[in-house]
DNA sequence: ATAACATATGAGCAATTGTTCATGTATCAC
DNA sequence: GTGATACATGAACAATTGCTCATATGTTAT
């Protein structure tokens, strides 16, 4: 735990007993990133669509561009993302890529949020 | 609706009944726009440390930078963009601003976030 | 009024991001 | 084999982002 100081902030602490208690729930770096990327992975309107899509099926990246109206290309970028993000998984048969959920949580984590938009 | 076409896209349309069904539950453009936004917020490390820190404790911009180790113009810059996203609200009181979640709504996301990372 | 402090904010800049374009790989039909 | 199709991917480029730096605003103390 490191002592309160100021480092290149211009102002003092003021509440210090806060300051130590925030500082001790901090969440480890790990954490922090991966929580951090997971959300960002959410956070574009594109990614969005796609999630959206393939909570209704599963679909090969030639549907999914002409649901979306979408580039191949740019749709294809985005599934790697997703895919790395372990959002999405493939499956592949013959010379088609089967794209779908890669788990419960992220349809529960997508149905949190858009709750939150919807109501208000 | 629009017709099955390739549009810009390389490829046809393999499952045609996908893309209709898809295109049926398709979410319309502020939803879509919305729903990013909220996860674009939260997808940065440093944003994702803010809202864990007003988690314990409603803070003001001077302890939040001391607790962050961050410069306090960086701290402010974020929670404008918070606040604007009304993710966070702020409470005058004399010169200082405290900051805290707006609603109970984003802590049930943040951390439905937070259990998909820490689970596997 | 003057100084000190808490915070906000615009400009600028490096880094990241989302798309397009061109091209590569793999599978199928012939 | 050749061609067509489904998909992946690197390069490039414009747009966005997160920070720093400088400075402005507003409150408190003297």
């Amino acid at each position: 735990m490191q002592p309160l100081e100021t480092t290149d902030s211009c102002c003092n602490v003021i509440h210090e007993d806060t300051v130590t208690q925030v500082r001790e729930a901090a969440m480890d770096e790990q954490a922090v990133t991966d929580l951090a990327a997971i959300f960002a992975a959410l956070g574009d309107p594109t990614r969005v669509r796609i999630i959206r899509a393939l909570s209704v099926s599963e679909m090969c990246v030639c549907d999914l561009a002409a649901a979306l109206e979408m580039t191949q290309s740019a749709v294809s970028h985005q599934l790697r993302l997703l895919r790395n993000m372990r959002i999405i998984k493939r499956r592949k048969s013959g010379r088609m890529n089967y794209y779908s959920l890669d788990d419960e949580h992220i349809l529960t984590l997508f149905e949190t949020g858009l709750h939150h938009v919807t109501h208000r």
